[in-house]
DNA sequence: GTGTTATTGCGAATCGTTCGCAATAAGCCT
DNA sequence: AGGCTTATTGCGAACGATTCGCAATAACAC
């Protein structure tokens, strides 16, 4: 047995854990507490492949943690997003809102027509959009959102010559 | 009394008409019909200074012809949507769809965070985001969406230097 | 005109999202 | 470790936007 004030054992890493660990933080300074509904979204999020809806998370949600409440899910969705932790985007004006996790401030979305496939690309396009508006414009752009719609590569094969 | 076959009498000029001429032919042509819902909804979209909620048109569509229904208001939106009469957008993820009469083909619009007043541009910009896409990602661009949201030149006057 | 059939009007139904409120549990302080 | 405060949950009901089903109506082509 080691000595009572030898270092704690390192635990194995546990890269879930990590992730609330970062939640954890973010919430506590603000005041807000790290709840097992709030771990279990965000986790969801992480785990994701792709951009979902509420009902989405709620139904993968629910799968790791039956009892997950739909309320809660939406609340730890709309928390989140006013944190800046994820993004909340509308792929269309006729779909529902869909979630996915903030890593670069700016990006574009380019939704595929054909197979639905939804490509991100962080990009000094925005950044571009961003100084025109201002220096031409005199509009201090807050939020930059570019959404195109069309063929991806895959559905759209260069022509032969 | 003028002679039976003189020249029909030309009617003095009414706009409304023509925009009238305009919708009944593009929906002819598509084997669908002109109807009163129909007129109305076209008119009032021409005569707004915004973009219009549904709810703002079956308001406004009812002030200008009683008894106008809101599932025909709808149905007629989403018409012309379809046939590139009109195009449909969300100016943000809360906020329900908004109608607005398709003129340039291309447009981006910025929403001020302040006065909530929303300007669009037509402009190059977009077309340069169509060809960088097309040129470096091989992304076939259908529809791009451009929404910005900040301050306004009025709302963020210039600082004193 | 007349017939065909697209369109309307109505209410009920659906979908996504939010709310009210009593019961629960996180985090802070000893 | 126990207690206190109050943020958060879970539940169902309420909500707003949009769509649907269907019988009655009206546009347009002939």
């Amino acid at each position: 047995m080691p000595s009572a004030d030898s270092p704690p054992i390192p635990a194995p890493y546990d890269p879930a854990e990590a992730m609330d660990r970062i939640l954890g933080e973010a919430l506590r300074q603000r005041g807000r507490r790290l709840t097992g509904p709030r771990r279990t979204v965000w986790r969801t999020l992480y785990a994701a492949d792709e951009h979902l809806t509420a009902g989405q998370v709620t139904e993968r949600a629910q799968a790791a943690d039956p009892g997950t409440n739909r309320a809660s899910v939406y609340r730890a969705l709309s928390l989140f997003t006013e944190l800046g932790l994820v993004r909340e985007l509308r792929l269309g004006a006729d779909q529902p809102s869909r979630w996915e996790t903030a890593h670069a401030d700016d990006q574009f979305h380019l939704v595929c027509e054909e197979c639905g496939q939804v490509d991100h690309h962080a990009g000094r396009l925005v950044e571009q959009v961003r100084s025109h508006l201002e220096n031409r414009h005199g509009f201090k752009a807050q939020k930059v959102e570019l959404h195109v719609s069309g063929q991806c590569t895959r559905c759209s094969p260069p022509k032969p010559p």
